[in-house]
DNA sequence: GTTTGATTTGAACGTGCGTTCAGATAGGCT
DNA sequence: AGCCTATCTGAACGCACGTTCAAATCAAAC
């Protein structure tokens, strides 16, 4: 019968997703070994495989709940109202989400190339339904006129790409905090695409 | 003495380099071997040593060619002008420059992780140096009222993290041309930061 | 206190890594 | 024709890799 109080399954297993998402973001997939997971975690390099079956797997499994989480936080912002306010929230909702988890976003961007065809074209999948939600609020907002967009695809892809980037430079201890940061982009995003 | 014809190493050397570039981009720096690239290129792994001294230099000199050949074309851009037509040609340049060399872009922005810490401060230096003409741009319009900028170091991020994201979607046979895509990411660079 | 099975160890497997170097090769020079 | 030397080969170095597995461990269940 399984152990379900002071097994170490339920400890050793989110510490081992804890330190392969560390490594992964400071050092990249391939140049992270298994056995310094382990040395992280505290452990034999062959107590992982009790945790997933291989290093590929670890590095999907990963990326396959960030993506979930991703769309499961979205799923609960309000998405009722103008096209203005939905990208408000967008905007803001895509700037805290990619902050608040750096190693995860930093992974999803750079890993992708590190995963097998078909674990890739899972992600890449989730990535476009989530990509499709601000496509829509640009096409609704063009619809009605309040957008100028010529092209929403290409907006999209430009609005998304301008958000991301804010990881690259925000530092938590920096002269703005994270809501001045997203006023000041949710300024540019709206005038990107005003009429 | 050296030859200065027929020698396999005017040939081999740059064939090296493009290899380099080629599967570093495809395949990360970590996950490439030096027997890989050797391979591609025809000969074997030992050769490689007569024209980099290891693979860490290597993977930093094509950085470095990269980057120095960035800020060489842009010194090359007409640089009067009102600050709306500089944006303009900024913005023009950046896509196409990256366009042009969709391989060296993508290890700039993947592989700097892999760098040396040394190696790392010298590429870094260079980024920001670019950064900095469009950051003056920004400035100089702002101050003429042009621009609506309240915050031109952002701003300056936004919009490169804009027109960066045209490499990750574009294709060469795809529905718009260059020059289209050019124009229509002028147009959402104008107002992101038009007064 | 013994049994049970989940968990971990520690060693081993074959493979490939970056780099070195003595020796072979071959093309330009005199 | 023969020398010179830049270039390349092929083997070797020690080391680390991902993964496997029999044996050891140890906490819970009885």
């Amino acid at each position: 019968m399984a152990r379900t109080q002071g097994s170490h399954s339920g400890i050793t297993g989110p510490r081992v997703r804890d330190a392969a998402l560390r490594l992964f973001a400071r050092d990249g997939y391939a140049a992270v070994s298994m056995r310094q997971i382990a040395r992280e975690v505290g452990v034999q390099a062959g107590a992982l495989y009790n945790y997933t079956p291989d290093k590929q797997t670890l590095l999907f499994s990963l990326l396959k709940n960030h993506m979930d989480e991703l769309l499961a936080e979205w799923a609960q912002v309000e998405t009722s109202g103008s096209p203005l306010d939905r990208l408000e929230r967008f905007a803001r909702f895509h700037i805290r989400f990619n902050i608040e988890r750096p190693e995860a976003i930093f992974i999803s961007y750079m890993e992708l190339r590190n995963l097998e065809p078909g674990n890739f074209a899972v992600i890449e999948d989730l990535r476009r339904t989530y990509e499709k939600e601000l496509e829509t609020i640009l096409r609704d907002g063009g619809k009605s006129g309040v957008f100028d967009v010529p092209d929403p695809r290409i907006a999209t892809m430009a609005v998304i790409a301008m958000l991301t980037g804010v990881n690259t430079w925000y530092r938590a201890d920096g002269r703005l905090t994270l809501e001045q940061v997203e006023t000041i982009y949710w300024d540019m995003v709206r005038k990107t695409v005003e009429a």
